[in-house]
DNA sequence: ATGGGTGCAAATAATTTGCATACAA
DNA sequence: TTGTATGCAAATTATTTGCACCCAT
């Protein structure tokens, strides 16, 4: 476990050193923000931060989480990810990484694996321009949600 | 030339007989969508299809192209992507494929290539559920957006 | 003929923006 | 102190839904 906590300080770190270094100020908000969104695996939306941290920061506005989620993402600090209907959601991994999404749930998680990392842009891709990031995504039903949809028919 | 008509001719084939075969009904509306959808390469969005089916059905409404979209592409006719924020874009080819997407002018294009298509699910993935589709995303910045950066830095 | 599909309009969801105030540097 | 960031509210964008009428099967 220690290596999760670990993990997750090592984050709020370099997502507050990165907006120093941006010129921009870490505020009581933003550190917030920061630590809830290093410390979320599950991809979150900007709901999702803004309930965790108004149980820190009651008077935090939802559009101060739009802001400083937007912020980041323009930085390269965290990843803004657009798998799924609906809103937007937050990926602060900064590893090179791939995502399973499930259809059924919403479920979105890392994988990783040293194969796909390898992939390289085909003949075609750089014909068509310059390629700055490669990610595979693998659609489908989670565990939990075959299990629920057996049991339901 | 006529080998992209008759791609063409084809997928419009295709859509409606997924339709009819769906127990739905090949509405004039539906049909000119379809062919709207099969011709065009641009991943359009619902606007865009909207103002082409227009020229020729000049009475059909803005919502009978996004429940028709959304009827095909529950289907699995059509497929729904979501790689740019904005609106939710359609890509009408039904062979497996990849993406390459601009950051700067939200181009997307197909990719075609065998290599990719032999990707497998990870262990990892195989752990976390049942995997229907896999996809690589290329990002980055089409070779017209170079240049006109370029030009105006 | 009849039930699914359409058009219109209104509702909802997601996100962005303008502006006065507050606070980090 | 000096602007940048915040909070509030309103505006915009994207999408969905309710309902009466119409038409493909």
């Amino acid at each position: 476990m220690a290596a999760r906590v670990d993990e997750v300080a090592r984050r709020v770190d370099q997502l507050s050193r990165g907006l120093r270094e941006a010129g921009l100020r870490l505020t009581h908000q933003r550190l917030e923000i920061v630590r809830v969104i290093a410390a979320d695996e599950t991809h979150p939306d900007v709901e999702t931060v803004y309930r965790a941290v108004r149980e820190r920061v009651p008077t935090i506005s939802l559009d101060t989480v739009y802001r400083t989620l937007a912020t980041l993402a323009e930085r390269g600090l965290i990843l803004r990810v657009l798998f799924t209907p609906g809103p937007a959601r937050y990926d602060a991994n900064p590893a090179r990484h791939h995502h399973f999404v499930c259809t059924h749930c919403g479920l979105i998680r890392d994988v990783e694996n040293a194969d796909l990392d390898a992939i390289r842009p085909t003949a075609e891709v750089a014909r068509i321009g310059r390629c700055d990031a490669i990610s595979v995504q693998f659609r489908g039903v989670c565990a939990p949600c075959q299990s629920r949809e057996a049991t339901t028919a």
